[in-house]
DNA sequence: CGAGATAATAGAACGCTGTTCGATTTAGCG
DNA sequence: CGCTAAATCGAACAGCGTTCTATTATCTCG
């Protein structure tokens, strides 16, 4: 017999693939902050100066980690019935939403470096295509689709943060820390925060994923009045 | 005389007021990557321990910087002509987008804790004080102003990311690097990239500052509409 | 005024990080 | 078989946020 499979285990073999999507794995598992060289290393069996072999950075490496997992996104959205082409941008909009919700460390990587993320310019133009179907003039288009993008981008980054340290050690839940913020907005002076006063009730209620398509819908419509004036 | 002022200089005297505007004034002049308790500390004349006697965390430190800066923001915003609720909404998201883009580490710590950032809330106040003028349900008012503000946090943030490696080392200037930009997505197919192709000529000659108005506009146009009907 | 308490300051030390580097092992091929 | 190139490895380095203890200034009050 060849003793490869017995006497091996002290050299791993590795690939750009494997890399990759065992980081993934291991940044879905335990979160950007526990995303170390160090810890994908031991996670593949192998020495932290090999992942340097494929990657030249940190960076780098979660640029290729992003969009290996836009596939998903894009897999997602392949087939779009194409009735209101509006309503395809919507789909798109949301379905990378609830990516980026799912892995924070998404909104981070998003497109920074396109020459590692084909799949983040794939998913752009498909978005983009939606709107080039309205009568618009190219300039309303693009600036149509990055006003989209950067929404989707940004609401899901600011929803996705991490949550304060109380809440992260467990020493509160996540429902009482909204009861506390809550708390602390009535406390205030109706005179001096009016607004706040006033939404106090829907703040204490709302769901962020039920929020993002109401702003998402708000900014659409202000897309849909353009193309059709 | 007293040998105070002379033989002093040894020991520092610091305040919470000087640590923080003189993080600021850190961060502005080297930017979030050389934003070091070392180079603070130093800056001060003082030692790294001084500083966490008023902060007990690098985050809170960002908390503060932030709140900090956005008195300006406040100021700014103060007297609005209150003849068009949007307008004076625009006119409150322009001026936070500009100090965002200004200062890029502004967008990741923008409301993170509210408790240490009272100008935040202050802020968020008088954008929704504008939107509350609109004929909107209490939910409609708040899904409008979170829109708003997520989209100019994001937006911002995409914007003010760093830029890539070699435009930093001054390698390419980044108008080359636009440049660049455009005659890669010149190469991709046109078949598999339409839209791209579509809005090349935009992209090449488009200012981020526009673009973000641009967007802005379709999204407090889409809420004119909600609060028309 | 002076001594004891308290508020501030200081910087060495700790553990962890991304990254570099030279040595070492494996695989492919003439 | 031997040689070259591709891969693997982990110790070592510099820098980071943070902690800790010793030290100094400032204040309080009999």
């Amino acid at each position: 017999m060849t003793d490869a499979p017995a006497r091996a285990a002290k050299r791993a073999s590795l690939s750009m693939e494997a890399v990759v999507s065992e980081a993934v794995a291991l940044l879905d598992e335990a979160g950007d902050q526990a995303f170390t060289f160090r810890a994908l290393a031991s996670r593949l069996g192998a020495g932290v100066g090999s992942v340097y072999w494929y990657v030249s950075n940190k960076d780098e490496l979660l640029d290729r980690a992003s969009d290996h997992v836009l596939e998903d996104v894009l897999a997602a959205t392949e087939h779009l019935d194409g009735a209101d082409p509006i309503e395809d941008a919507r789909a798109v909009a949301v379905t990378l939403f609830d990516a980026i919700v799912q892995r924070p460390w998404l909104a981070a990587y998003f497109m920074r470096d396109v020459e590692q993320q084909p799949n983040a310019l794939r998913l752009f133009d498909r978005l983009g295509r939606q709107i080039m179907r309205l009568d618009l003039t190219p300039r309303e288009t693009f600036d149509a689709v990055s006003a989209i993008t950067g929404f989707v981008i940004g609401t899901a980054a600011d929803l996705s943060q991490q949550p304060p340290q109380a809440v992260r050690d467990g020493k509160i839940s996540a429902a009482q820390q909204l009861d506390d913020a809550v708390a602390q907005w009535r406390a205030l002076d109706p005179d001096e925060f009016p607004f706040l006063h006033h939404v106090l009730d829907e703040f204490a209620g709302h769901d962020d994923a039920t929020q993002f398509r109401a702003g998402l819908d708000l900014l659409l419509a202000g897309i849909r009045l353009k193309a059709g004036a």
